[in-house]
DNA sequence: CGGTCTTCGTATACACGAAGACCGGTGCAGTATT
């Protein structure tokens, strides 16, 4: 813990940062010395500076990069812009296919100079052995992995090396890594860590509880009244502050934008089909207060931060309660009432059973396994496309699923059989495995089902959802109260004391999770 | 799985319901085309 006053310095001096919050110079100081950090907290608490300081804390003292692992490239630009101007034009660079080759050139060689503090990279990047390579040879000081949950949710089977970042990290030499994530549940949290090979990580979970948002599930028997009782709570809500509209399909989107315009309103539909000019223009006009609603689907949310968010309807029931609270989470982050209200009909799990299903497929599975078993040597997973027919990405879901089950490996020369067992066994077992992910599917859609019919404490419900498995009991504390084995003064908490709000006064206090940092 | 769109049959109304087909989210990268 040396490190922490240099630490606190680097954060007021280079980050503009004099006060830190709960955890963040715990985060810093763990990675600082080499140990693997999960941070588990919202969008504006402050996560990224923990990386962030400890990674110029140590290009200080190395002159060598930190790589950071981020799912969408308009995010990494934004990093890119703030870091710049922050910390000077040649401190954070990406590599991604929106730069040219020259550019993409430079940034590599920033990184290998010593001027680079920050390597932006999207997982796919990291899918090429030689880019690996070259990363490798950069030493670098840390593997940042930022929306860790996307680990979970999006690597089996939608960007699927997600899932071989553990890989990856083993490659460049086990570099401590930082896993950030807004949301996590405890299951979620196990397979972040379990998928990135974290040793021992410190895990940081704070922010959780946001008692200026009230929760509330309307339930409808017919589509019909639900289309209509949506339009009539967004347009009265949009009345007095601007907020978002989710809804499960991009037709949907359109259809109710059109209808909140009819009523008055500024409302614009935003979904990855409409072109990225749209989405940029919207995306500032909502960030400017220039539109009352956005109507849109789950392309938009990730890197949105704006304080004064009134409300978070949901049309159409979300797939998760750790997308619920992510997607809820961005109203009210000004501390001032904000609502999340969830239409429900029981029929609209539907839709989510569809997008949740994939089957698994035996036919794929035995063809890439007969090609490994007949190669008697590694081959790369080009090689394996080539004689297969199949799609690169669809390559890389299934040596993911024949991975898990231990029937191949992947190393620096590519993919091997390394199970000796006979092949219909082998997709017997990955089939048997994509069933229990199928299950897993359905019991987090269960548990979003119990969320909106539930007759309890929809807050308690949620946190509990959260902390069921806070590994310190005093994490877990009564009213607004720090736990008792901490630092007895109680000025700071008791400043934020704040009653609950109305629609929350029937839920009991002591399920307010005010923080809960604990070493594993 | 459910909603919506299309087609078809009925049977003579210028529609209307039933049956069946089809569609549905999230982004990277790399290639082809202006």
């Amino acid at each position: 813990m040396s490190d922490e006053p240099a630490l606190r310095a680097l954060a007021a001096s280079s980050f503009n940062l004099p006060d830190l919050r709960d955890g963040q110079l715990s985060g810093m100081a763990a990675l600082a010395e080499g140990r693997d950090v999960l941070a588990v907290m919202p969008t504006g608490y402050g996560k990224s500076a923990i990386y962030q300081v400890a990674a110029l804390h140590l290009h200080k003292a190395t002159g060598r990069p930190a790589v950071v692992v981020s799912p969408l490239i308009a995010l990494q630009e934004d990093q890119l812009d703030g870091l710049s101007q922050l910390l000077g034009p040649d401190a954070a660079v990406a590599i991604n296919s929106s730069h040219s080759d020259a550019e993409i050139e430079d940034a590599w060689r920033a990184a290998g100079e010593g001027s680079a503090v920050f390597l932006f990279l999207a997982p796919e990047q990291l899918a090429k052995q030689a880019t690996v390579d070259r990363i490798k040879a950069l030493d670098i000081t840390l593997f940042v992995v930022d929306e860790a949950h996307c680990v979970s949710s999006w690597g089996h089977d939608f960007r699927p090396d997600y899932l071989a970042l553990g890989h990856v990290r083993a490659q460049l030499g086990n570099p401590p890594v930082a896993a950030l994530t807004a949301t996590a549940s405890p299951p979620v949290r196990d397979e972040i860590m379990e998928r990135l090979g974290m040793n021992k990580p410190l895990v940081l979970v704070h922010g959780f509880d946001r008692p200026n948002i009230s929760l509330d599930v309307v339930r409808h028997h017919e589509d019909k009244d639900k289309r209509k009782a949506v339009l009539v709570q967004v347009a009265g809500l949009a009345r007095k502050g601007h907020g978002l509209l989710y809804a499960a399909t991009r037709k949907d989107t359109e259809k109710y934008a059109a209808k909140v315009v009819a009523e008055g309103l500024r409302a614009e539909a935003y979904h990855a089909g409409r072109s990225a000019g749209d989405r940029e223009r919207i995306h500032e006009l909502f960030l400017n207060d220039e539109l009352d609603v956005v109507v849109a689907t789950t392309a938009f949310g990730m890197g949105i931060d704006k304080p004064n968010v009134r409300f978070v309807v949901h049309a159409d029931i979300p797939e998760s309660l750790d997308s619920y609270y992510q997607e809820i989470g961005r109203a009210g982050r000004d501390g001032a009432p904000a609502s999340a209200v969830l239409h429900y009909r029981s029929e609209d799990l539907g839709l989510r059973k569809f997008f949740g299903t994939h089957s698994p497929d035996p036919g794929s599975l035995l063809a890439v396994l007969k090609v490994l078993k007949a190669a008697h040597a590694p081959t790369p997973k080009s090689s394996l496309a080539e004689l297969t027919g199949f799609k690169a990405r669809r390559i890389t879901s299934l040596v993911n699923q024949l991975e898990e089950i231990d029937a191949v490996s992947t190393g620096k020369r590519g993919v091997r059989l390394t199970s000796k067992a006979k092949l219909p066994a082998l997709v017997g077992d990955a089939v048997e495995l994509a069933e229990a992910r199928q299950r897993v599917d359905q019991s987090r859609l269960t548990m979003m089902r119990a969320y909106a019919e539930t007759d309890g404490c929809r807050r308690k419900f949620l946190l509990g959802y959260f902390g069921e498995d806070l590994p310190d009991p005093a994490a877990i504390v009564t009213g607004v109260l720090k736990p008792p084995t901490r630092r007895r003064r109680r000025s700071p908490t008791a400043a934020r004391r704040r009653p609950l709000p109305a629609s929350l006064s029937r839920c009991s206090p002591r399920w307010s999770i005010r923080t809960g940092a604990s070493a594993w």
